[in-house]
DNA sequence: TTAAACTTTCAAAATATATTGAAAAATAAA
DNA sequence: TTTATTTTTCAATATATTTTGAAAGTTTAA
């Protein structure tokens, strides 16, 4: 295969992968296309490769800077803004795992708090069985969210090299 | 908080997070209900209960099913169905993760075994950057795959006591 | 059989999400 | 300042996804 077309379906998966997990498709394709450009991309550039408009690449680019994947690179003389992604892995692992944590699992824990503490009668099955699960759940979440925390703040060899060392 | 109020923000919050993750928000909302359900329910009690027509919640069952997070149960005497969902947290995520595997995780891996055999100049910058943006991707991807591999055999104890005795 | 009880299907409608594109705003050189 | 360039905004539009509901299908009991 040659690199056209490689290129190709590269930003085609990566964007299926991410709509299945809920990032907008052509989110996840604007970063693939900057993960396997060398160098920085201005917008114009990337609205051309992708076909798509300035506002949608616009926007895109903004979310993706929010979510620490991309940077800004103005380059000298130059008036406009150029976009380049971080290509190492581990760093996206960990920025992704860092957002979706903030945005997603702390609100959860939060709710699960709340609601572990719902009044009722203990003979009653609704009531126990409710409480039950909200517990369950919650030592679930509490234990992702520990590992999380010793993921995020791990070099990569220490994390993969521990984990199969147990895993062997 | 009272059980009914508590009941209705469990099946929101999870509803929610469901639709962050791609999942369908009813159905996470129907596998909600009958987490906190003690007993199976009818296709009828959950129409009710959540106010989704007759065709939703037949094919949100179904989907569950497929899912192996919810089972079918009959009860002597009883012409219509019952559903029921495990309780059991650690294999909720174990069928999870074991499902999404198998629909995204593979897939991604074949494509990506094709695209690190693309052909190019080792001088261009555009192919280096490609191959290794891909083999990089690929390693990550199968440390993942083997962390899963070991999770869905393993037991929740073992699991997390192993993950807790290296991560401190 | 026949009929009642229940489940499944799926085209149409409703809803939600993503995208466009042109105007407005911001920025920086002349 | 004025002008040219670039970025941002957002109402309108397009697209994708979800939901409905009624008809068709299936199952069981009489």
């Amino acid at each position: 295969m040659e690199l056209p077309e490689a290129r190709q379906k590269f930003i085609e998966a990566w964007g299926k992968l991410g709509s299945e997990w809920g990032v907008n498709r052509t989110m996840a394709q604007v970063h693939a296309l900057l993960l396997i450009s060398p160098d920085a991309l201005t917008t114009e550039e990337i609205m051309e490769e992708l076909s798509i408009s300035r506002g949608n690449a616009n926007m895109t680019l903004r979310d993706l800077i929010g979510w620490g994947l991309v940077e800004k690179q103005h380059k000298a003389g130059e008036r406009k803004e150029y976009f380049f992604a971080d290509k190492n892995t581990w760093n996206i692992a960990r920025q992704v795992a860092k957002e979706r944590r903030k945005r997603e699992l702390d609100p959860m824990l939060k709710v699960l708090q709340e609601l572990s503490a719902v009044k009722g009668d203990e003979k009653n099955p609704a009531y126990k069985t409710f409480k039950t699960s909200i517990t369950n759940i919650g030592k679930l979440a509490g234990n992702v969210n520990k590992t999380l925390e010793t993921m995020l703040k791990a070099e990569e060899n220490w994390f993969w090299g521990s984990l199969f060392k147990i895993f062997k």
